[in-house]
DNA sequence: AAATACGGCTAATTTGAATTAGCCTGATTT
DNA sequence: AAATCAGGCTAATTCAAATTAGCCGTATTT
């Protein structure tokens, strides 16, 4: 990793614990290795890392989205897996996701940064919204709609029932967030969730 | 109200809206008709006045707490409206809380006052965690634990059952609070989502 | 191998925000 | 009614943080 992406990878893991006015040019220098000063042969100014960090970070997004289009146009295939879902392969997705979310740094520090900005700017808040909101209960709900489709699932609103499987989620995500202390009863939490979801809205019971 | 709890007020709003590190001292003076020297005739420093909000935030939560206490060991009481539970009163109540915390100024205010400095001192996290989790949950599981007692509710994990009542409605006050615009949105998605946990849970289905 | 670009450094400079000093007026106390 | 206090103001002061200037060695280009 060169300087200039070092730069990005330390300011964000700043911003994400400080927010972005709490955080000094010689704070994200010195973790760099570098003095203040030299960060501007790389950035023009402090508000251009924090640009740069949306910028690359829609790249990202946008990558991970063109890669779920083309396992999502194949997304019946997708579904396929869930035409026979059982407890167990429920249990799975829901911890793989969350764990993903809640461990790959990336995401981690990225949504940390953008609870604390999000009030800042109404893009943010779009951002926010986006990535937290509505792809994830878009996505779900369309997984969750082939399933309605198959009959393994109740047919109830996919809309609600998709609310219902992530709403938690996201709240003990932000628990953990805040307090990674609780993992683990976030885990168990969790569990237990996943398991009473299915047990209220699977066909197979 | 006089000078000095003006500036508690005049400084939630701005802290709400920016974040404790982005408002200026003389930001708050201007908005309580003063200049920044006064403020120093009533609190030591900038510092003071966020302690003084947080106080006065602890001031009232024990208050209300205290309130609920007197309504909650006649709790049996207030479990008494639910053992004869319908779909229009889980609707009232959801609606009520949601609406409460959504527009009662103080609330929204401290509420995103916390949750853009939540990460910045381990206390805050506390009282986050305090105020918009584990509160919430054990008082409504208490509540939910007298439905289920009184035969109104299914059997199910309470624990997991208030999870499915309020992670959702913790959900959308944080798109509201974020997207205020979208607060029609979520109204009429809460009463979905009430509906549908009524359908799910309800005996009387 | 000269010229140029790159990326580091130290030493200013600038700026802007927090705080302090010290004065003034009008109310309250003694 | 003198003395004190409360709470406002203007004019410093302080200080920290962002940014700029300008130097220098190394690597790359021509």
């Amino acid at each position: 990793m060169n300087t200039k992406e070092k730069i990005l990878d330390e300011a964000l893991t700043l911003f994400s614990e400080k927010g972005y006015a709490n955080v000094f040019v010689g704070d994200i220098a010195d973790r760099v290795g570098i003095k203040a000063p030299s960060l501007y042969k790389h950035y023009k100014n402090k508000q251009a890392i924090f640009d740069a960090i949306i910028d690359e970070m829609n790249r990202r997004f946008e990558e991970q989205a063109k890669a779920m289009q083309i396992n999502g146009n194949d997304a019946a295939k997708d579904a396929g897996i869930y035409e026979t879902l059982s407890e167990d392969k429920l249990l799975k997705l829901g911890r793989e996701f969350f764990l993903y979310y809640l461990h790959d740094d990336y995401n981690r520090k990225f949504r940390k940064m953008l609870t604390i900005e999000q009030f800042h700017e109404k893009d943010l808040a779009k951002v926010y919204s986006k990535l937290y909101v509505d792809d994830p209960l878009s996505y779900q709900g369309m997984l969750f709609g082939f399933m309605v489709t198959a009959g393994v699932l109740k047919t109830e609103n996919v809309q609600v029932m998709t609310l219902h499987f992530y709403a938690p989620i996201y709240f003990m995500l932000t628990v953990c967030d805040r307090e990674p202390e609780r993992e683990p009863e976030m885990l168990k939490l969790l569990d237990e969730h996943i398991k009473q979801f299915d047990r209220l809205y699977g066909r197979n019971n």
